[in-house]
DNA sequence: AAGTGGTCTAGACCACTAC
DNA sequence: TAGTGGTCTAGACCACTTA
């Protein structure tokens, strides 16, 4: 920045990016924060010494990348996205009229105990350490459609407890974050036919009714398994979203 | 578009969308082919009568719909999706251990006759108009496993039958868009527990066994759909891929 | 050398928001 | 009414591809 008109073609590296990249340092830097507004364009172009063009076109990667926010009329700002929406995407039930309703949870059935053969490997555990169980209760519109079995490394979640699950803010990834530093950044995802058995009673099934099984391994950074989960669905009022259209 | 510099303000809509519908009614009726170049964006701007900016921010979003390849130098292309990789990927079945295989396909059971109010839906049919159905039995590493009932809307797909569907090369997709012009370009894609019925004979299960059933529209541009298939699948051997990690 | 897309400018007018 | 972001123009020069 603050460049001759050539230096552009010296560094070859496109003016806007290092314009994004200008700005991305000033947010790292803290000069704003979570939720506040930045500078008009006019303002930051001069800053930049670049056309409002050229810092449009920053800006609008940075609002793609969802770090920055506009709104037409009020100006540019911080987005928050540590919260609840950013988590809740990976959330593939949803009602049979297309609708998605937010859940509400319940923990049950909280253990500590020795890996199984199973958790071992989706989890990539070497050794047979322990591992946390519990069940999530999940009730949608008023209806138990949803069980969600989650089987957690003991070594990354140290001290977890029902307490501190049933006490927890926000959504059960933004705890992971905000209590153990674990971020889940991507799922794999694979569906199944099951049968109710031990989610049968919550889901006022027959043990042996036919349900969904969703069988999901969530990642950190690094493809590093975090967590495993089998979700049990009563497809009686909801469906697995298997993929949207844009 | 050849609009007075006020209909845009009139309309509502931004020119640069006007651009981007314009541009994809005319794939739609074929005047650029996959893989062929469109004109420049001289040659454009100038027959859409905007702005050359204008112009590539139309283009840029048919880019970044992965719509239109740009090449420096070179030009702008129609993406071609017409390889079975492309299509492929809309192809979300593995078997419990992990590995996608390609299946082999039979065609049973082709009829034409009224859509029903479910067709009519998925379709966005207006009247009760014609729509062919046909299944599709798919052997996965000679396992009967998966079985598709597909309908397609007549107007689309003048002339379809049977022996045209088996004497198709590659994929099922590839042969709308070479027989008939049709590129499916994305799919909706939600998943239930359903029962074998009249897929239980090829899969070898009673019509009453529970299987995996994926109800699937394909849409064309402009989300038009121009398809509606119900996947019937037997997940004893087999799971649906609901999301892969990267 | 000619033609393409990639970047950039220096404005303009508009719709929307806040005061 | 003033300030913001949203859209749009009519050019310019650049890097890259092809011939």
């Amino acid at each position: 920045m603050y460049r001759e008109s050539s230096e552009v073609t010296v560094s070859g590296v496109p003016l806007y990016q290092q314009v994004k990249q200008a700005v991305l340092a000033a947010l790292a830097e803290g000069e704003w924060k979570q939720g506040e507004a930045l500078p008009s364009e006019k303002v930051l172009s001069n800053r930049f010494q670049v056309s409002i063009g050229t810092l449009r076109k920053a800006i609008d990667e940075l609002a793609a990348d969802t770090i920055l926010v506009r709104h037409q009329g009020r100006g540019t700002f911080v987005a928050i996205h540590n919260r609840n929406e950013h988590f809740f995407k990976f959330f593939r039930v949803v009602g049979k009229n297309g609708i998605k309703s937010y859940p509400v949870m319940e923990f049950v059935d909280f253990t500590r105990r020795k890996a199984n053969a199973e958790e071992k490997e989706k989890l990539q555990l070497v050794d047979t350490v322990d591992v946390y169980e519990f069940a999530a209760r999940q009730t949608l519109d008023g209806n138990k459609a949803l069980v969600e079995w989650i089987c957690l490394p003991a070594a990354l979640f140290p001290d977890l407890s029902l307490e501190r699950l049933r006490s927890r803010k926000s959504t059960l990834y933004n705890f992971y974050q905000s209590d153990f530093g674990i971020n889940v950044i991507d799922v794999d995802e694979r569906v199944r036919v099951g049968t109710a058995e031990r989610s049968a009673e919550w889901l006022a099934l027959q043990p042996e009714s036919p349900v969904l099984q969703i069988r999901r391994i969530a990642f950190s950074y690094n493809t590093q398994p975090v967590e495993w989960r089998i979700s049990v669905l009563n497809t009686e009022n909801y469906e697995y979203l298997g993929k949207e259209s844009v």
